[in-house]
DNA sequence: CCCGGCATCCAACGACAGTTGGATATCGGC
DNA sequence: GCCGATATCCAACTGTCGTTGGATGCCGGG
């Protein structure tokens, strides 16, 4: 069988110099090809047709997330995600995405090896912390929020009133009550301030940069 | 005249090896020893008298800060902080604690050697954007909180109303919402939510875990 | 010394947030 | 079809938030 072909995409030049030095040093392991923004990374992918591809979620340009979907529906390689952060909308979003399998960069070498081996076969690789949002979110443990209420909450944490939320969305200040109402029960919490702490320690939402 | 020393402490083994690679392949520069945490860091230091050490500020046990101080005051190496993170608080911090730089991941190869050799030297490095933040500062370009205002904040990210928060600090809640008026200045927003946010992206708050 | 600047405290008014209790629509399953 | 579950919408009430306008004490420079 012939080795597997990796494709890096991080925009820290440090650390993608460390996992072409990890992977380079397995047998049967070969990095084909690096980047630093989503962008580049599907035009790679495309022209080089690596097996696998190692995706880093925090990108300038396109979104780690939108890369990954456009890579597997072009169905060209497998992705791995590679990230700092086990929050759950990251995981969520990724494994939506079509990502292969979600490590964590504290992997040490031969987690990180083993994994890009199983990506090749087409098999399913999560970091353990992962493994075990997932299953807490898939028994229901935390229930999700409909669009609606992201909305709201998106604008809550941009500091907007609920009557300024009404006309943004075309509803009355009552309803957008109605749905903060919600937003707090599915949040366990009782104010608005609680709700975007805790939307932004799940991963619910993102700090605008 | 000899070759510069390395230490190189971060948590995670894939940047480890990263800055392993990069840093070996420099003429002048040998990196004499590598660890995960910052107690062992220490102790590294003082083994191995590197000429300077590479830190990341995030690490488990002790704090990258605190083993910074140890080390500087130990007068065994000069320290350079490597971390993701460019927010005020980190770089308030770590220039206290006797950092010669700082700089941040998205480093290239070039800077991050070129800073190697001017920290073996003595010299300040400080990365463009965090170096910005301290002029800031320094110009008062963001006003910074007082004692009573930060535990106010920190009151108002956990989620507290204000009569909790004057019960919590033994003043009255018209004095509470006193300071949440200044801290609102001071940040320039005009609720409490958008404090929260613009605090936690400055890095003024932490996201509780 | 006195003064401006700042941190800390307080009270009363108007606007908004959070609560209660609904109405309507859609969708999947018995 | 009918039913429960869920998403979406709305109105009136109560307490809190954010605003205005002030009082006190501390510190460093003119």
């Amino acid at each position: 069988m012939s080795e597997v072909r990796v494709l890096i995409v991080d925009d820290h030049p440090v650390v993608r110099e460390g996992l072409r030095a990890v992977l380079s040093a397995e047998t049967g392991i070969a990095v084909v090809g690096e980047c630093g923004s989503g962008d580049v990374a599907v035009e790679l992918a495309a022209q080089l047709r690596p097996d696998v591809v190692l995706m880093d979620l925090r990108l300038p340009g396109l979104d780690g997330v939108d890369a990954t979907s456009r890579i597997v529906s072009a169905g060209t390689a497998a992705v791995l995600v590679l990230t700092m952060y086990d929050t759950d909308g990251d995981i969520i979003r990724a494994v939506a995405a079509g990502a292969t399998g979600y490590l964590l960069k504290e992997s040490s070498r031969q987690e990180l090896a083993a994994a890009v081996r199983a990506a090749a076969r087409g098999e399913t690789v999560l970091a353990a912390p992962v493994a075990a949002k997932l299953v807490n979110r898939v028994r229901g443990g935390e229930p999700q929020l409909s669009r609606r209420e992201l909305q709201v909450l998106q604008c809550i944490a941009d500091g907007m009133s609920n009557p300024e939320i009404g006309r943004d969305l075309f509803i009355s200040e009552a309803t957008v009550k109605s749905h903060v109402m919600r937003i707090f029960e599915k949040l366990s919490v009782s104010d608005r301030t609680a709700a975007v702490t805790v939307a932004l320690a799940r991963g619910i939402l993102r700090l605008p940069h």
